[in-house]
RNA sequence: CGGGACGUGGCGCAGUUUGGUAGCGCGCCUGCUUUGGGAGCAGGAUGUCGCAGGUUCGAAUCCUGUCGUCCCGACCA
């Protein structure tokens, strides 16, 4: 049986007023509800109130890992930099990377993520495809030197991450696991009562191709994510995008005298056309030198990743070097760019047999521009950044925009650290080959902001019961009083006795100081027990959720719980919902 | 690192323009009263005004430097 918990004896200060350096709803109130406190820039101490949500964040998760047959370990938070030379990272990680040396020299850095050590852990015992695969995972805080720390624990410098890595012989036996990964992803997000979405995703600095991240959604999360009624998600950065650009039509291309227009938005304007019918050029060079120039619809942007994807080492020109290639900023256009440059559309444009661009002379632009003819193109390709009102890749329809906090992500890694670090297994074909692995992450902490960004309204935070740092909160209205007193301890300790975690606040302060504080902290379930209610025989109970209160007669208390008690129990994210009729 | 703002009892802030005894609210301690939505009265404690220099008879206030924090951008669980 659970003991019941005394506001009183608990180390739990709660604030009053909102702290000054705290702007997001999640960072404000956990500091507000007395669950956690900073210490520097993204570094914070869990209270025992936030510590309980943390455990229980963290228990769903280990549950979910258990169950896909992950196996736990834990590997130090300390890592080598020799095994971060075998994979390159120590170069490429960057400032991120906190590194530090011994008494004797020897550098070390904290672990941003574990591929690394995990690789060299089993390259040692993992000998033959007859033992794979092997998934194993731990639960640990990470240190990444964040070049901005912000929103609390959205993004700390130091977090609580759960990271697993799984070690194949076959892509085949890879995707099993990918699959069987993703499912629990989904179950954990299901069961911390998060609105979320499985989000086609860049892999970023881990490396590999393929890979999902799982967003919570969230109207203040850092991602900009597309999705569709169908199902489909990609985060804005990375996803494919369809372009629908029109045509301009002509007759023939003509040169038309445009003084005074630079931008897609101007040249849009004094043609009197939709910005899509204009072909915007811009000009870089990758990792080469090699002069390149993308061409994307006017009312799409060149993304990044995907100009890197096409070609490595791309960056925009300067003003300087546009100047001199003789390129006009602008008004640059694909007809009579210098040879040596390397012209790349977006795959839209293939469509559109005439284009309306830039003369690549400053004050005139061409309509009419015939593909193939004035001009030509050397490659096509998936160029731009996705939004709202694309069609969807998946089935057509329009896509919709929202904003997301990525809470987890699996990526199929593939060979890059089993290679670089001759991590390899006898085959059956009695072959030496590398470990085809995957990587799967879920931050625990940011899970458990997120959470709060989903659940809160303007007195505070509305926790699942399935993490909430208790279920239900037993709130004596007069301390002291020989009814109210022994009554609300007796219903305390009865409601603990059905499997409940229960907190009395039996703290001698006033009704409205614990009211506040109930629903600052968030307790799901609150039963309010006050000398007029107990003269008709009755106890409030409130549901932190809604809001909604109701009676309930103090003789049947038990029975009237004991449902949502049992729903509890077996794993409801609100299981007190049914007491209210929802 | 670029742009903006801010550092004053535990917390939230005023005071800085125009230099002159360091203030307010909340919290904290003691006592009495109060007790269904952040109580009232009385008494009390708590400050190297981020730090270091400088100007001045005198600096929270003016000048220089420095450290820290937050917000906006490039990085990510």
């Amino acid at each position: 049986m659970n003991t019941v918990m005394r506001m009183s004896r608990m180390y739990a200060p709660t604030l009053r007023e909102d702290p000054s350096d705290a702007e997001l709803a999640s960072h404000r109130l956990l500091l507000r509800a007395g669950m956690m406190r900073k210490n520097a820039a993204g570094l914070y101490t869990f209270l025992p109130l936030g510590m309980r949500v943390l455990n229980k964040v963290e228990a769903i998760v280990n549950g979910e890992m258990d169950a896909i047959g992950s196996e736990q370990i834990l590997m130090p938070f300390v890592q080598p930099a020799d095994l971060w030379h075998e994979s390159g990272r120590w170069d490429d990680y960057g400032p991120e990377l906190a590194r530090l040396k011994d008494r004797h020299g020897v550098e070390y850095c904290l672990g941003p993520t574990h591929e690394e050590l995990i690789t060299s852990v089993v390259r040692n015992e993992l000998r033959s495809y007859k033992q794979l695969p092997v998934c194993l995972y731990q639960t640990q805080v990470k240190f990444r030197d964040e070049i901005r720390p912000r929103f609390g624990l959205m993004r700390g410098r130091e977090f609580l991450m759960k990271d697993a890595y799984s070690f194949h012989a076959t892509q085949e036996s890879l995707q099993e696991t990918y699959d069987d990964m993703s499912g629990a992803y989904g179950r954990i997000c299901d069961r911390l009562g998060l609105e979320w979405r499985p989000v086609e995703a860049d892999s970023g600095q881990i490396g590999g191709k393929v890979t999902t991240e799982f967003m919570a959604l969230a109207e203040y999360g850092e991602a900009e994510i597309v999705h569709c009624e169908c199902g489909y998600a990609a985060d804005a950065e990375a996803g494919e995008c369809i372009c629908a650009p029109s045509m301009n039509e002509c007759e023939s291309m003509q040169k038309i005298s445009t003084p005074g227009v630079h931008t897609i938005e101007e040249l849009a304007t004094f043609l009197n056309i939709p910005e899509s019918a204009c072909m915007k050029a811009l000009s870089g060079k990758d990792a080469e030198g090699r002069l390149i120039v993308f061409f994307v619809p006017g009312d799409h942007e060149l993304n990044d990743i995907k100009a890197n994807r096409e070609a490595p080492g791309f960056e925009l020109l300067t003003d300087e070097e546009m100047e001199s290639y003789g390129l006009p900023k602008g008004s640059m256009g694909p007809v009579g760019l210098p040879d040596i440059a390397f012209v790349m559309a977006d795959r839209s444009l293939k469509d559109i047999p005439q284009w309306t661009v830039g003369a690549n002379e400053d004050g005139y632009h061409l309509v009419g521009a015939r593909l193939g003819v004035d001009f030509k193109v050397d490659a096509w390709a998936d160029l731009c950044t996705v939004k709202p009102g694309d069609a969807c890749p998946k089935c057509g329809k329009t896509l919709m925009g929202a904003r997301g906090i990525e809470v987890s992500q699996v990526f199929q890694l593939g060979t890059k650290y089993s290679e670089s670090m001759g991590a390899t297994f006898m085959d059956e074909d009695g072959t030496e080959k590398p470990f085809i692995m995957g990587c799967y992450g879920v931050g625990v902490s940011r899970s458990m902001a997120s959470v709060v960004e989903q659940r809160h309204d303007d007195a505070g935070i509305m926790w699942p019961a399935t993490v909430a740092p208790a279920h239900v909160c037993v709130i004596p209205l007069t301390v002291g009083d020989d009814l109210v007193q022994p009554a609300a301890e007796e219903i305390a300790a009865a409601l603990a006795e059905l499997g409940l975690e229960v907190v009395i606040d039996d703290r001698n302060e006033r009704a409205g100081v614990k009211f506040a504080d109930a629903d600052l902290i968030g307790w799901p379930l609150q039963v309010v027990v006050g000398k007029r209610g107990l003269a008709d025989g009755k106890v409030e109970l409130k549901l932190r959720k809604t809001g909604v209160k109701r009676d309930a007669e103090r003789a049947s208390i038990v029975e009237v719980i004991a449902p949502a008690a049992e729903d509890l129990l077996a794993g409801a994210v609100d299981p007190f919902d049914r007491l209210f009729d929802l």
